[in-house]
DNA sequence: CAATCCACTGAACAGGCGTATAGACTATTG
DNA sequence: CAATAGTCTATACGCCTGTTCAGTGGATTG
């Protein structure tokens, strides 16, 4: 019942969070750092200095914690996310969310992206359908090209720019990108995985050609043995492609 | 070191499969249904239909019962690439995975990738290193656009398709597109899917002189403090786009 | 001052877990 | 045929889990 607010911005030196709060927030970097099954009741009293008793008492089941967890983060990002809205408009919602404010915050939406919880399903829902809104801006300003499907290239790259977040060890381990850091975007590599990222945004990544084999390829699709068909050059390269696309 | 093999194939009326096999199978299933830490010994048992104690017996404890998951799978994808590779050259190996052969395959694959082992991690680097292969080959074909940075753009390929597998379930409520699925890509909505990732591939999503705003952008970032500029309407755009990008 | 409330601890509970072990049953081998 | 080996079951052990509960101590309230 007791009002608790997201209160730690004055005054850092001091721990003016409420215990449950405390709690609340070192299960939210447990889930972070060893995922939503193995962070124990016991695990989270420890980090947070308690017993395990108080935090069945504050929060009545992991269950129960695991929800407010979930609901916490949201309100954080939903809070950033009118932030970036009604104020500075060059600030980045997202980029705000990796301050060393909200530590493990990415980390968290990592872990619980995979095991859905309906708080989770809603956020990322509201993530895909504020993309495809940012997206209509975008192609009315002239600075994003137009789509015959929108919603779907919006839902499309909300989940590959989540599912990199929630792959992110191994982007870290092949690339050296952590995208859960603070650092991230700091740095030159983190600069030069950006370079990827709009590079393929900018360009895509087939010639022309080839994208208008695939476009007629795909629009007259309605045959379902493709090996009835003598393999073409083109077919070659096509199923190339789709090696790519359906891994 | 009785000999497994993958010999589902014939006479589909009788399991001529080893128990070993068919815990081994029931384990996979386990993984890819319910995920690795609700997985136990006992559930993997009474879906193998045995005892509990013989799981340990064959595998000596639960962490040897998923490393033998790992190698199983990967040793079937290797299996599926090396026929794709020799044989028919329009066949996909990776949407032979579908097969109901090897069902809940991309399921477990799903599953483990988040929490990963060696052998998942040597899987996605060979992965992306095939990735990068291909891709080279792609463009001396002069079907896909020469990078600046072809490791990287590897990479995020993989860890976005790989990415988008993982949260095939976000996908599946979002679009209706169910990757696991063994009928992906036979119904209209997994062809509507593909036309959207193809125009992503084919032309991108910025319009060409804001991508090259971008591109000048990341060339001359090295100022640390963006709100100590006037924001102008590109920066606007640009911290827009970086919205998308950086989820 | 007495009473009440609430945060909090520490011990205890039942239940599920991985795994070890003893024994039964079957097939193979000398 | 006897012996051995291997597959498999059933039981049991110890550990860790989420959760309960009795009790303590300090603050608030009448």
């Amino acid at each position: 019942m007791s009002s608790i607010g997201v209160d730690t911005s004055t005054e850092p030196s001091i721990d003016d969070r409420t215990t449950k709060a405390r709690i609340r927030d070192a299960a939210i970097d447990c889930f972070a750092a060893h995922g939503v099954a193995a962070t124990t009741a016991r695990k989270v009293a420890s980090a947070a200095g308690v017993s395990p008793g108080l935090v069945i008492h504050h929060f009545e089941s992991m269950d129960g914690l695991r929800r407010a967890c979930d609901d916490h983060v949201v309100s954080i990002i939903g809070q950033q996310k009118r932030k970036a809205m009604s104020s500075d408009p060059s600030f980045d919602a997202l980029a705000a969310l990796r301050s060393p404010e909200f530590d493990s915050l990415l980390g968290y939406l990592a872990a619980v992206l995979v095991d859905d919880s309906p708080a989770v399903e809603r956020l990322v829902d509201e993530m895909a359908r504020d993309a495809e809104a940012y997206m209509a801006e975008g192609v009315v300003a002239g600075n994003l090209l137009p789509s015959t499907d929108p919603r779907s290239r919006a839902v499309l790259l909300t989940v590959w720019n989540l599912g990199a977040l929630v792959l992110h060890r191994h982007l870290d381990r092949m690339l050296g990108v952590d995208l859960t850091s603070p650092g991230f975007g700091t740095d030159a590599v983190s600069r030069s995985y950006a370079a990827s990222v709009f590079e393929i945004y900018g360009d895509g990544i087939l010639t022309d050609d080839f994208a208008a084999n695939m476009r007629s390829a795909l629009a007259g699709a309605t045959d379902s043995d493709p090996q009835s068909r003598q393999p073409s050059r083109d077919d070659e390269a096509i199923s190339r492609a789709e090696d790519k696309e359906e891994t």
